[in-house]
DNA sequence: GGCAATTAGCACCTTTTGAGTGCGCTTTGG
DNA sequence: CCAAAGCGCACTCAAAAGGTGCTAATTGCC
C-alpha cells in the first residue's frame, strides 16, 4: 500500500506538538489530551522516535519528551524511516530471475532499476519536507529543487 | 507502508511484456513462462487492469491481452490506481478533531493540509513515470518538470 | 521514606490486508 | 466437440498493523 501507517501519523502529530512548545517537555498524557490518540500506542511510537534520536526523553514524575533538534532539521523521511523503516518499493528491487535463461547480461527483472529511481525520488520528496513546514503551514521548505512542479493543479 | 503491492509489481511486469510485443496478444500462460509469477494471481491482476481500461482482452482459445494504448500513455500512477486504488497518505487526511475545542477556525489536524500536498507530489511522480520509460530503461520520460533534482546523490 | 507520575521493555491479542487458490462458467478457434 | 483461454466469486492462509497488559525503573514532591 502506498500509504503511511497510523504510527507515523501519530508520530508526526506528537512532533508537531513538541515543535509548538520548543524546549518544554511534553508528556504522552499531555499530547493525548490535545489529540484523540491511543495513549499506549503513542507511547510506543515516542519510544521509537527516541531510539532514532529524533526526540529526547526525561523520565520521572515530571518527565516527558522534547525535540532533539530544530524542526528545520527533522524531515518526514526521518520520521518514516524511524517508524516504518525504508523498505524497497517492490520485492522486484531484490533480484528476480527470468525463466528460460533469456537475458544473462541483465539477469534481474526489467523493472528493477527504473523502480529504484522512482523510490529515490520519493525519498527525496520525504527528505525535503521538514517538520517546520508542517508546523508553519508553509507547504514545503527547501523544496526549491522540486519547485518546478508548483504550477500543476 | 510506503511500498507497492506484489499485485502492482506483477501488473507492471505483465505490461512491460505486452509493451515489448506491441500489438500481439499475450496470454497469462505466456507471461508466466517468461517470469516466475503465480498464474492465477496474475490472471486476477490482468482482469483488474482490463476493468481499468489499461489492457484489452480477447477470449477464446487463442485469446489473451494487449495494451489498450501506447506505452507512452500508460503511467505508473494508472497502474497503482487500478490495482491499489488511491488511498490518502494518512487517515489524518480525513478530519480529526482536536480535543478540548481548541482551534475552531481549523478544526482539523494540523498535519492534514501539508500531508495532502506531499501526496499530490507523490502522485505527480507516479503520473510522470510512463510504461515506456520502464521498457526502454530510460529513467523517466516527460519528467522535465521534476528534473531539477537529477543531480542529487 | 513513600507515593504518584512518568518513561522503558516485552509479550501478547485482535483486526486488517495481502497473496494465493478452488471451482465452475463462458467464449472461441480448430 | 474439445481444448485453451478469459471471467467471476468466494474462500483460505499468512503477514502486517494496531492496540493492550503487565511489570519494571526513574524521578519529583510531600
Amino acid at each position: 500500500m502506498l500509504q503511511l501507517t497510523k504510527r507515523t501519523e501519530y508520530g508526526l502529530l506528537a512532533l508537531v506538538h513538541l515543535a509548538d512548545r520548543e524546549g518544554a517537555v511534553a508528556s504522552v498524557r499531555e499530547i493525548c489530551e490535545r489529540y484523540p490518540l491511543p495513549k499506549r500506542t503513542l507511547a510506543e511510537v515516542l519510544k521509537d522516535l527516541q531510539h532514532a534520536g529524533l526526540v529526547e526523553s526525561t523520565r520521572g514524575s515530571s518527565g516527558g519528551y522534547t525535540l532533539a533538534r530544530s524542526p528545520l532539521r527533522v524531515t518526514l523521511g526521518d520520521v518514516v524511516r524511524a517508524l516504518e523503516g525504508a523498505p524497497p518499493l517492490t520485492t522486484c528491487e531484490s533480484p528476480i530471475v527470468l525463466k528460460g535463461g533469456g537475458c544473462e547480461v541483465q539477469p534481474n527483472c526489467p523493472i528493477r532499476s527504473p523502480i529504484q529511481r522512482v523510490r529515490e525520488r520519493l525519498w527525496q520528496l520525504l527528505e525535503h519536507t521538514t517538520l517546520h513546514s508542517l508546523v508553519s503551514g508553509a507547504p514545503h521548505v527547501s523544496l526549491g529543487a522540486l519547485g518546478a512542479v508548483e504550477s500543476h493543479r
